[in-house]
DNA sequence: TAGTGGTCTAGACCACAGC
DNA sequence: CTGTGGTCTAGACCACTAG
């Protein structure tokens, strides 16, 4: 006995048992599941086991713990869904299509007064890069970015015309925070000419903040045809 | 000694001392974290709370643990982030405008074969709905939606002019899986006046899939003015 | 007040990946 | 092979709350 987890441990078995019929739905929300020391007889297992393995759900959402109640199937709640933000090519590739990708432009310049870049914080120098992504031989994304050189001095001297900014940044700049913005808008005659359309033309636009240690590290803003693409979330409670 | 977290449990104290470094970047994504035997004589506590401390610290994203070697700052990966979806009155009225529904229409039908509601799965009859959310003066959304009233029987005696549809499912059907799909669209000639828009401005679209135990319960499909409204989404590793 | 969950211990064996 | 994390136990005291 103790530790002999051959598959699966104990506590990860008693968690899935309890979790299988709360997903799907024989036990309501306001259920009240076995009480531990239930579980430590049913599965001939201490107190400590059986707690962890309710706690795991607890933690997953799945049931609320009231002391002297009991631990009860929760109702789930519609607030928050966790958002899929894949790379961009293998977003594509994912599809089937080939991807591209081409550096528009870049150039160095003094932090400005922009709201978007001044979300980043106190900054240095910034790199400002324009690129466009292709899938096939369809405009996908024109991605406008912002880079902190104060907080990444070496994407100066990298070239982007050869690998996309989110690459590098991925491999070599870490973040600690992240925020993201999601609407849709109209693009204005640059951009609509980039991607092939008309100022007409739905565009759903994702900005996206990272920072690391509170300073800001970089900005991104990525254009797509509104009818090439959809944001994926999904809340499924406790995935575990 | 034992149990006698008068504040803050032991484990969490450790938990919030690792995570610290770990989120203002101090420890950098690589580095080792104290083991936990070192933990257990720093805190003079045993290894099973040191354990429970830097377990959280894994499953929260912030460490990653390799046996031999010991647990490490985990490097952020940005596949995912937490979407925020805030009940529409709640939204409205968080940003200090009037709130005010309408029902634009209701009827009762046989399930069809549209893409979308056959996402819900086997179905009975449907109870359709188009109603329309204002924040103050101005039109916020469109909401379409359909009820399967195989799931929810209850629904088909609401009125559902006084009180959104979303409301009502929310305290009266529980569901066990939800999926989101955010697209921006043009609207169709019906829309754009619902809005007061025209099929030029750009609109933000979110479609709600919910089900129990693998049933289908409800679809619904929001549409925003592309100027009114974005959604937010945040990734902060470990927010615990 | 009784009983649930919350937390903790001191020890143990095991699996596995570095060395 | 060594040492880390993974898991488990048998018992304990405490805090909170439902009744």
């Amino acid at each position: 006995m103790s530790a002999a987890p051959n598959q699966r441990a104990l506590h990860q078995r008693i968690s899935d048992d309890l979790a299988t019929p709360i997903r799907s739905g024989a036990w309501p929300p306001g259920f009240r599941i076995p009480f531990e020391h239930e579980l430590t007889s049913r599965y001939a297992c201490s107190r400590a086991t059986a707690n962890k393995a309710v706690q795991s759900l607890a933690a997953a959402g799945l049931v609320e713990r009231r002391r002297r109640a009991g631990s009860f199937v929760a109702r789930p709640r519609i607030q928050s869904a966790v958002l899929e933000i894949p790379d961009m090519e293998s977003e594509i590739t994912g599809r089937g299509q080939s991807y591209r990708y081409e550096l528009l432009s870049a150039r160095t310049r003094r932090p400005g007064d922009g709201a978007e870049e001044a979300m980043l914080g106190p900054r240095g120098p910034l790199l400002e890069l324009r690129c466009r992504h292709f899938a096939g031989e369809a405009p996908f994304a024109v991605e406008e970015r912002i880079i902190n050189l104060a907080a990444v001095p070496d994407a100066a001297a990298v070239d982007f015309g050869g690998q996309p900014p989110g690459a590098w940044l991925l491999a070599h700049a870490a973040w600690t925070e992240a925020r993201h913005e999601i609407s849709a808008v109209n693009p204005d005659r640059s951009l609509a000419n980039a991607l092939g359309l008309t100022s007409a033309n739905a565009c759903l636009r994702v900005k996206r903040w990272t920072w690391r240690a509170g300073a800001g590290v970089t900005f991104a803003r990525q254009t797509f045809p509104g009818h090439a693409y959809d944001l994926i979330a999904r809340f499924t409670p406790g995935s575990s």
